[in-house]
DNA sequence: CGGGAGATTGACGCACCTCAAGTAAGGTGG
DNA sequence: CCACCTTACTTGAGGTGCGTCAATCTCCCG
């Protein structure tokens, strides 16, 4: 299938699939970080999912896309027409099965996202996110020029507060309130420095 | 596939899947509700999707199952062990195609939820619920000895709330305010008039 | 007719939102 | 290289929507 698909770069901001969008392109996410939002009428916007390195682009291989899918980095991806991806499916059971299961593992992913949004805190929600981001970029921290225990935040406050359902104020407040508290520092430029996992993790389960 | 399944009847408040089990059972909801939820540490349940006549549960051919699935009215389901699921996929595409699409439709349904349920206000919620439910009772509506624009709702205030991530009284409380302001009628007993679809969406949308 | 679970209503507090000002960081032109 | 401007972030004060606690009411079902 990698063969049949096309090496493609996007800048930040740059959008690859637009709600409404019939036979939106498939692809697989090499490097970078994409958001999946909803813009509501208001104009509000509501990140409803994000895409890692490995993850795989394309929920709407019928039907046309009912989300945004939108660079939050620069971004490289291999992407393949929709056609193309039908047909590749439809030919290689073994792929099919893979995407089924990749599928249902985000169906159990979003689940948990639903119960932790309808109840959680704003400071469960802030270090929940810190806690997961640290988890993902897991290794490729160093990457970044940073040292154990340090990661830099891939979102804006705007977009953290997108993605928990809070506003910039609050996100902002929490994340000086687990300073104070000594669980993290924020050297500044959207760094991160865990200074007590065990805290963080207390703190996103929701013991105040 | 429906030769190798099993007729199978459940009683309000049984559970199918337990959260934790392996290989848990799959199964078609023939008649009747029910509800996808988990239950915190703490003791709060929080309930991540219904289960409507047709829909299909076994989101968990591999690995263990994330969440408890349990009957909220008498349920009849045609149920399948895990093993026979797994072979009849193998052997026929058309069939895990058929599951592909389902899945991936319902990845868009969770998106959808929770879109809304990081944003929306409690009336917004319940309004949406109520609209939600009349439209999936649809035609059954007539079935319960009720009039047009009349349903009965499937769920305890309780489990409204546990649905929506609010609390059973303001459930409550948004329920009384739709009736003052004439949207719904509330005859007793779970029942609820739609007396100004309209005015109800508009609720639904945000519209204070 | 009585008991009990579920539902409604009220009073009150707190967490988060809104509005607004101030501060730090990054990029551009002179 | 520094002044300037823009954008992002922080901090504060005040209002409000929802949660909590508690009392009353309604509807079943025996």
């Amino acid at each position: 299938l990698a063969g049949q698909g096309v090496q493609r770069r996007l800048a930040r901001g740059e959008t690859l699939v637009r709600a409404g969008d019939r036979s939106a392109p498939c692809a697989n996410l090499q490097r970078g970080l994409m958001k999946i939002c909803h813009t509501t009428p208001a104009g509000q916007e509501v990140i409803v999912g994000l895409l890692w390195p490995g993850d795989f682009i394309g929920q709407s291989l019928d039907g046309e896309a009912t989300h945004d899918v939108v660079a939050l980095t620069p971004v490289t991806l291999c992407q393949f027409p929709a056609p193309v991806m039908a047909r590749t499916l439809a030919e290689q059971p073994t792929m099919e099965r893979a995407l089924l299961t990749r599928t249902l593992a985000d169906v159990r992913q979003l689940r948990s996202r639903l119960a932790q949004l309808s109840r959680a805190t704003a400071l469960a929600r802030v270090a929940g996110f810190i806690e997961e981001t640290a988890r993902r970029l897991g290794t490729e921290a160093a990457a970044d020029g940073v040292g154990p225990g340090m990661i830099a935040l891939p979102l804006s406050r705007g977009e953290m507060a997108d993605l928990l359902g809070l506003t910039i104020e609050t996100v902002s407040r929490q994340m000086t309130k687990l300073r104070s508290a000594g669980v993290i520092g924020l050297p500044g430029g959207r760094r991160v420095l865990i200074r007590d996992p065990d805290a963080l993790e207390q703190a996103a389960e929701g013991v105040a």
